[in-house]
DNA sequence: TGCTATTTACGAGTAAAATCGTATTTTGCT
DNA sequence: AGCAAAATACGATTTTACTCGTAAATAGCA
């Protein structure tokens, strides 16, 4: 039996999931290039961090080609999950209600997000 | 000029900071206590991690009697919006809505702490 | 006062993450 | 086919976080 072990992706993989998140799939080369935007790191590093990820199997990869196309192994939400009960626990003595209320206090969502939140809670006071 | 940078505690000194939050301030040894119920480290490992967290900044320290009272610098409002911000950026693409639909989605929060967001999203809405 | 407990200081080691240089392979063009 | 550009593989180094052992200083009590 392989008990696969849950990963906690790192600061710079979740920088890399991010942007095959958005792009589906994604070459090196054009991860590489989006990071560069933000950050000034060299080829071989997104290179080998990639790889790395692979091996984790946070990534997989279409190899028929020599170029490598790269794809996400962990969807956007459960790696959002993942990350926000960790938060919660550790820095919101774990109240969820208290990280949003941080959360929509500090920043500031637009009046039709704030609408949507609404309607999620009156469902969910519904459910009660 | 001395110019201060604004450093990310670890998730090491989260934990002490936790501590020092809730206890207002506290001796090595109260934080190693408590950290002990969670986690199996020596007494000098809490030690070090203070001092290094001194030497950072991110506590201050009473030396008047020999055993130092640590009290933490930075506040937990301060730190819970500066790991917030940075997972809005860069795991819920800018957007603390979607973050706090997340949040609100996957874990359960009390009816009590429901009315209180409603009550502010309300309130933000007035405020547009 | 003198001994033991506790505390701090500090150096050093370990492990994981991130970075890069270089060699090799492949692609694409002339 | 032959060459230059681009991609991968891989080892090595650096950095950061964490851990601990040991020595020195201090406190508190018999």
């Amino acid at each position: 039996m392989t008990l696969t072990k849950i990963l906690k992706p790192t600061e710079s993989e979740l920088e890399i999931l991010q942007v095959l998140w958005n792009e589906k799939n994604a070459t090196v080369r054009v991860v590489h290039e989006e990071l560069s935007k933000t950050k000034d790191s060299g080829y071989t590093t997104t290179l080998k961090l990639m790889q790395i990820m692979f091996e984790k199997g946070l990534v997989t990869r279409n190899d028929s080609s020599k170029t490598h196309i790269y794809q996400p192994a962990v969807t956007r939400e459960k790696t959002q999950k993942q990350f926000l009960n960790k938060m919660i626990d550790t820095l919101f003595a774990g109240s969820s209600a208290n990280l949003v209320l941080q959360a929509l206090g500090g920043h500031n969502a637009s009046e039709e997000e704030l609408e949507k939140i609404q309607e999620l809670i009156t469902q969910l006071k519904k459910d009660k």
